[in-house]
DNA sequence: CTGCCACTTAAGAGTGACTGTCAATATAGC
DNA sequence: GCTATATTGACAGTCACTCTTAAGTGGCAG
């Protein structure tokens, strides 16, 4: 019950390479800053070479930025009926996929995070994902009430909640997205809910 | 009339030697793509040393990341009184700054735009860049009504509309933003404006 | 069991962005 | 003119990232 199902040995040894790349890479993060850790340092922790770091990963950046969770919650999103509103769908999709994790999970989100509030470079890349999102989530939106895909006021929808999240997401906290904060942004989003005649 | 008041002779150099690195650049990254265009080509074209250029330029990427519209927009907004709605007011803001440009610079913006579009790498610094003309807005935002700097209520506003007008920017679209693209961003934000109860 | 194929890896050379230092030159203020 | 300061170019060095070549390893057919 490692995971899923890696057949092959070459997978299982493949899937354990990129682990051990990305948890030496996290480390070695911590330990002594993103700029200060050169990809060579990675691969001679990780017991591989230098190329071999950039097979399993485009750009050194791509190491610690992965989002398992957007696709999770859009997924959660369209599972709805539309008969909930909008900003509760979002919510309720946050709510299923972040109240499910478990604490080594959001330990590990946690240290993700306070990597990327200290590196604007990697903020960026972020910000970026996020903002890729709103077409990911706006398609939903429309799938769910059986709209044109590229519906407008499903964009707008779409846009406006994810740039309330974007507004509302902690800049200053160092530690990024504790389940606390979380009631912020549900809060937020209901400040928005109130004002959406919408649906 | 040039532009202000550029008294002194070094500053009127170093403003030339600023502008002739960019144009240069501009006018690489269009014919030879940007990837494929190295500083030192930049350098030599605009008649300095490589080390110059870094010194005008932290970054490569900085020669083309010059924003120049959203502070200007900012400022129409907190020059308008606050019983003009926030989407109005950004409408009227948008207006003010983007219906006076001259052709020339219209030109330029497309030029710019059109390089964004093709490099993911300046894509995502674009975004970034616009992520953090949320916190502006919503401190102008709050400022017109004399409410807190972090008011809860203004940051929901600001991230919705930013979100929608990000939405909506043409995604698709090789020139960006034209003035008909304009028109498209104002019917996105009425949608989300009826919306509003708000104020 | 054995040899073959596809896949994966290491090694090494090369490119280009970016940094830091140093000396030479140009400018501004006196 | 003379001096403090600003700007510059030359140079060396680091590091992310690419490409090529050769060798190793798992999976499979004979």
């Amino acid at each position: 019950m490692t995971s899923s199902l890696p057949a092959g040995l070459r997978e299982r040894k493949k899937a354990k390479t990129r682990l051990a790349i990305r948890e030496h890479a996290i480390r070695l993060f911590e330990e002594q800053g993103y700029a200060a850790t050169t990809v060579d340092q990675i691969a001679e922790a990780a017991e591989v070479s230098p190329s071999t770091f950039f097979r399993y990963f485009p750009t050194k950046e791509d190491v610690i930025l992965v989002d398992d969770y957007d696709p999770q919650i859009v997924a959660a999103i369209k599972s709805q009926p539309s008969s909930v509103s909008p900003v509760t769908a979002l919510v309720n999709g946050m709510k299923s996929v972040f109240l499910t994790m478990s604490e080594q999970e959001w330990e590990s989100e946690r240290r993700r995070q306070r990597i990327f509030q200290a590196v604007p470079e990697l903020r960026a890349r972020v910000m970026n994902q996020t903002v890729m999102a709103i077409d990911m989530l706006a398609e939903a939106l429309a799938e769910r009430d059986g709209k044109d895909a590229d519906d407008l006021t499903c964009r707008v929808i779409a846009g406006a909640m994810v740039g309330v999240v974007v507004a509302i997401t902690p800049p200053g906290n160092p530690n990024g997205f504790e389940p606390t904060d979380f009631t912020r942004i549900e809060q937020a989003l209901t400040i928005l809910e109130e004002s959406f005649r919408l649906r």
